[in-house]
RNA sequence: UCCCCGGUAGCUCAGCUGGUAGAGCAGGCGGCUGUUAACCGCCUUGUCGCAGGUUCGAGUCCUGCCCGGGGAGCCA
């Protein structure tokens, strides 16, 4: 049987065509000699009205005893509707039951706060908000590797197992084979390391970061889209044990190079999601955030302001606003700072550029003033920070003599000093939380609720 | 990890200064209507998070623990 989605029938250009309907009830009305089924198989937002009537195969056997959840498959015709709320219905010749869901089905039809629904992970994509978030997270992954493929990026496989701890972007989880219980021990006492499965301690990436700029110093654009892993003891509604980042990593660029970059991406991806996706997004506009379409809309239309953070700081100081946080250099800017910046100050995205090296990474871009680095945050209204990049050292000397000034040891970067020591060029790359695009892109508060399974301190159960 | 707030029926929640629990929805039965978070009538459902304590009496007060949420730190 060819398959045909709801979303399909509901795109139809007329009614009159023969209909086949296989989808999940999300509630049944009965009457007296006719019965409405809402009928929803997660190809779109919409459900479909299926009509039953004594006519109809099953209808006493079957349809008379629907409930929400079941699962149903209907055959008839679709036609425009009568009743109000909808183009087209089914008028069913006949109607099967599936798979039944009985009365302790937990989605009942009203609206479930978004808390319970995390307990029931397993039906949550049932309901309109988490469905709509599920296609909105598809379209978006498929826009960013349209994006990349279009500008001449390759997809670059970083990595997930690591024995690298050297990233230094937060507390990472060991991998082990080992027998906790009892490990094997060194003459000294000490867990045996080197009797792991790789010979060495291993863990789960933090960053495709360096692996991506091995790749970028070959393939010149690259860019990596995986899952990454913190294990910061971090309990907040912008943070996930285990998150999908987007890491392009490009050679022959430097910083406005990059800028230019991230806002092309910015753009491309934003107005791809409305385009494919504009019944999601109304919804949430609606239902969620409605300021939800209209801040998109003004990263699409607006042109990116550039702020170096130097005068970042000094606009700030002369603001007037009495921030919680004091705003100085040398201080990271706050939320608080970021949002006034881009929401009163200017209006738009803005893009703070060369900031100070000493609340950045080892890796960054030294400046000719010694004191700031290549690195810029895109800012965006509604969140703050979305994206977070920088041009890279590539000058050996300087990389080396960053490394030891940080107390860490050259030797655990060997692999990473050679790409400067041979044929090293200016290269330059941005990192982005892909949940929280998707949370800026829905305006769903809690991170949680716009990854399918979320990993996050004490839970995992999904 | 720190600071706040909360945990009452399957779900959403009410329960004032302590006197042994209630509404809507869901579910069951009946009715009614081309209905659409349908509607009307009747009915069912609770170790009031767990363990102690105070009290004649605790959902309500106290202590500890567990779980959830919000904020902070850290970050993506």
């Amino acid at each position: 049987m060819a398959y045909e989605s709801i979303r399909g029938l509901l795109g139809r250009e007329a009614a009159g065509g023969s209909a086949v309907v296989r989808g999940w009830l999300r509630s049944a009305r009965h009457a007296k000699d006719v019965s409405f089924l809402d009928v929803s198989d997660g190809s779109c937002l919409s459900g479909i009205q299926v009509v039953a009537g004594p006519e109809t195969e099953g209808f006493e056997a079957v349809v008379r005893h629907l409930t929400t959840g079941s699962a149903i498959a209907a055959e008839g015709r679709l036609v425009d509707s009568p009743g109000k709320g909808q183009r087209f219905e089914v008028h069913a010749a006949k109607v099967e039951l599936v798979g039944a869901a009985g009365s302790d089905y937990p989605l009942q039809k009203k609206r479930h706060s978004f808390e319970f629904l995390r307990t029931i992970a397993h039906l949550r994509p049932r309901t309109n908000t988490i469905g709509a978030v599920f296609r909105i997270r598809n379209a978006a992954a498929m826009a960013i590797h349209a994006f990349f493929q279009q500008e001449g990026f390759f997809y670059l496989h970083s990595p997930i197992v690591t024995a690298s701890d050297a990233e230094g972007a937060g507390e990472m989880f060991r991998v082990t084979t080992l027998d906790l219980e009892s490990p094997p021990r060194t003459a000294e006492g000490r867990v045996d390391d080197a009797a792991d499965f790789f010979g060495r301690p291993s863990f789960l990436t933090v960053s495709g970061q360096l692996e991506a700029e091995i790749g970028a110093l070959a393939l010149s654009r690259v860019y990596t889209f995986g899952p990454t892993f913190r294990a910061e003891n971090s309990n907040t509604a912008r943070h996930l044990a285990e998150f999908w980042m987007v890491e392009p990593e490009v050679a022959f660029c430097d910083l406005d190079d990059l800028a230019a970059l991230a806002e092309r991406f910015l753009k491309f991806v934003f107005a791809e999601v409305l385009e494919r996706c504009p019944e999601d997004m109304a919804f949430f506009a609606e239902r969620i955030e409605p300021k939800a379409i209209e801040r998109m809309r003004t990263v699409i239309d607006q042109p990116f302001e550039r702020i170096a953070y130097r005068e970042a700081v000094e606009i700030l100081a002369r603001s007037g606003e009495s921030f919680e946080f004091p705003v100085g250099f040398g201080r990271d800017l706050q939320s608080e700072h970021e949002r006034w910046l881009t929401e009163t100050h200017v209006g738009r995205p803005v893009v703070v550029t060369d900031w100070p090296a000493s609340i950045k990474a080892f890796y960054m871009y030294r400046n000719d003033d010694a004191e700031t680095v290549a690195a810029m945050d895109v800012l965006v209204g509604g969140v703050g920070e979305l994206i977070g990049g920088s041009q890279r050292e590539h000058r050996l000397e300087k990389l080396e003599a960053t490394i030891r000034a940080q107390g860490l040891d050259p030797a655990d970067y060997w692999w990473y000093l050679d790409l400067r020591r041979y044929g090293s060029v200016p290269h330059a790359g941005f990192g982005l939380g892909f949940e929280r695009l998707v949370q800026f892109m829905t305006g769903m508060a809690n991170i949680r609720d716009v990854i399918p399974f979320a990993r996050v301190p004490g839970q995992a159960e999904f």
